[in-house]
RNA sequence: GGCGCGAUAGCAAAGCGGUUAUGCACUGGAUUGCAAAUCCACGUAGCCCGGUUCGACUCCGGGUCGCGCCUCCA
């Protein structure tokens, strides 16, 4: 069995091979720290999530780098129209980040690196550049890439150079050689925030950063680069552009890229304004609800955010969590030690360039065979088989009852259901039907579903 | 205009040249005091038009529609 992975670059599915036996590296580009993170944030940050949890499960040695631009444009402005110091805005967005990636159960990276504790080995690649031809210092400070100094220019995007010279989109600047040239280096004013450097005070352009952060943390070249559905053209084409010129160098081996989430058949996006924050949503649904229904389609596909996919996503963790209850003290054990069927075809669809939704229907069917096999053995090793599988995933790791039972907002009190239906199994005991049956009626009303049982009455609340 | 992606049953979503994806919803049965959960049964899905093939949802060509990138964006 071989890990498969899709690379942007060949537009194909390949045979991964690493570096150094065992080992991954990868790199990811993370959040511009300048508001709350949205559903489509949330997309990149569980599938590499997903990606490094399963590649760690089967043994990998994976160091996980994804960075945080704490220092743009962006940033600048909003700081300034907050009235603000840039770095208290960054600090406490970078906070709201980490928050929002616990609540979801997101795996810290191995590191982490900020842009502007990187300003050294910015301005080092910068000079590099200078140096070997690829960049000029413009009349205006800023430095610029010299795009036509790199004949591979477009290899990424499949952008063919001459056709982007003839694009209306692209900004003619007085100061560049050619309207394709991208900023390495922006020229700050006195007052504004900005490093010194042998071209002045200044600030790093935005893909600089990734170049020079991934380098130092990981070498020159690395295995994977990965990123959300904005970021090949022209973030990942320019890094690419900068890194190889200046290393001499191949720059990533694979580049994975997530797809969109869509609302409304538009993308979700801080520029368009329509997108839901992380922090929004999990007030309402709970957190693997949320990483389910992005794990329910393959994480290159583009998704619709809507309330009924929520809802659909939430019934069908129910299903596993309904299989699970009376399997509360189960342990996870190691993805290896699993021998079943279900679990190979969960392995087999993952190392298929990470198919969660063929890996899901692996473990529904094993959900399948432990309730029919429930009090048995067997159901207990499937219940060990089904959470192992969910923590890969990062789903079904609750206490099923506290899953089932959760609370969305004004429902009634667990202490008053409880209550009820003492009551209820008092009557039961009376013979008192119609009395027991109102009971459900009224727990119904209020969205409490019963279930009588041998082990007693248990009950969650509909979705 | 350039580059790229997609179109699958009521909804969501995969693999696959011929054999059940899976989940949600629906219907019937079993079970239940009644329910729920569960199990069993049930869907002749594959945008349109051609072609290749013994056989195509799956490959090839054309078309239609939708989407993404080409500007900051995950």
């Amino acid at each position: 069995m071989s890990l498969k992975i899709y690379s942007t670059l060949t537009r194909n599915k390949e045979e991964f091979k690493p570096n150094q036996a065992g080992k991954i590296s990868m790199y990811v580009c993370g959040i511009t720290v300048y508001d709350y993170c949205h559903i489509g944030h949330a997309r990149v940050l569980v599938a590499f999530d997903v990606i490094t949890r399963f590649l760690r499960a089967r043994g990998w040695d994976v160091h996980y780098v994804r960075n945080i631009t704490d220092i743009d444009d962006k940033i600048i402005k909003r700081a300034d129209e907050n009235g603000e110091d840039y770095t208290d805005l960054t600090s406490r967005f970078i906070d709201f980040m980490h928050e929002d990636e616990r609540a979801l159960g997101v795996v810290q990276p191995s590191q982490e690196p900020r842009a502007t504790a990187h300003i050294k080995d910015i301005v080092q690649m910068v000079g590099e550049l200078i140096a070997k031809g690829h960049a000029y210092a413009a009349s205006n400070g800023d430095v610029y890439y010299r795009v036509s100094s790199f004949a591979e220019y477009g290899k990424l995007t499949n952008k063919n150079p001459e056709d982007l010279l003839a694009g209306a989109r692209v900004e003619v600047d007085e100061a560049k050689e050619d309207p394709r040239d991208f900023a390495l280096w922006k020229h700050a004013e006195d007052r504004e925030v900005g490093w010194p450097s042998p071209w002045g005070k200044g600030r790093p352009g935005w893909h600089i950063e990734c170049s020079a952060m991934s380098k130092h943390c990981l070498g020159a070249n690395f295995d994977i680069h990965g990123g959300g559905p904005d970021l090949p053209f022209p973030h990942h084409e320019n890094e690419i552009a900068q890194s190889e010129a200046a290393n001499g160098c191949t720059y990533a081996n694979y580049w994975m890229h997530a797809g969109a989430v869509r609302l409304d058949g538009e993308k979700m996006s801080k520029s368009l304004g329509n997108f839901f924050t992380i922090r929004e949503v999990l007030k309402k649904y709970h957190p693997e609800t949320v990483r389910y229904v992005l794990l329910g389609s393959h994480y290159r596909s583009p998704i619709n955010y809507s309330e009924d996919n929520l809802i659909e996503a939430r019934s069908g963790l129910e299903r596993f969590y309904s299989a699970l209850r009376g399997y509360e003290n189960v342990e996870v054990v190691a993805l290896a030690e699993l021998s079943d069927d279900y679990s190979a075809r969960f392995i087999a669809a993952m190392e298929d360039d990470f198919n969660t939704s063929v890996a899901l229907a692996a473990m529904f069917d094993a959900v399948r065979a432990l309730n029919t096999a429930k009090g048995t053995a067997e159901a207990q090793s499937l219940a060990v088989s089904i959470k192992t599988m969910g923590q890969v995933l990062g789903i079904l790791q609750d206490v099923p009852d506290a899953f089932l039972q959760a609370d969305s907002g004004e429902g009634m009190q667990a202490r008053d259901i409880e209550a009820l239906i003492a009551e209820r199994v008092q009557a039961k005991l009376d013979k008192n039907f119609a009395r027991a049956d109102e009971i459900r009626a009224q727990l119904t009303d209020a969205g409490i579903m019963l279930e009588d049982s041998a082990e007693g009455t248990k009950w969650r609340r509909e979705s």
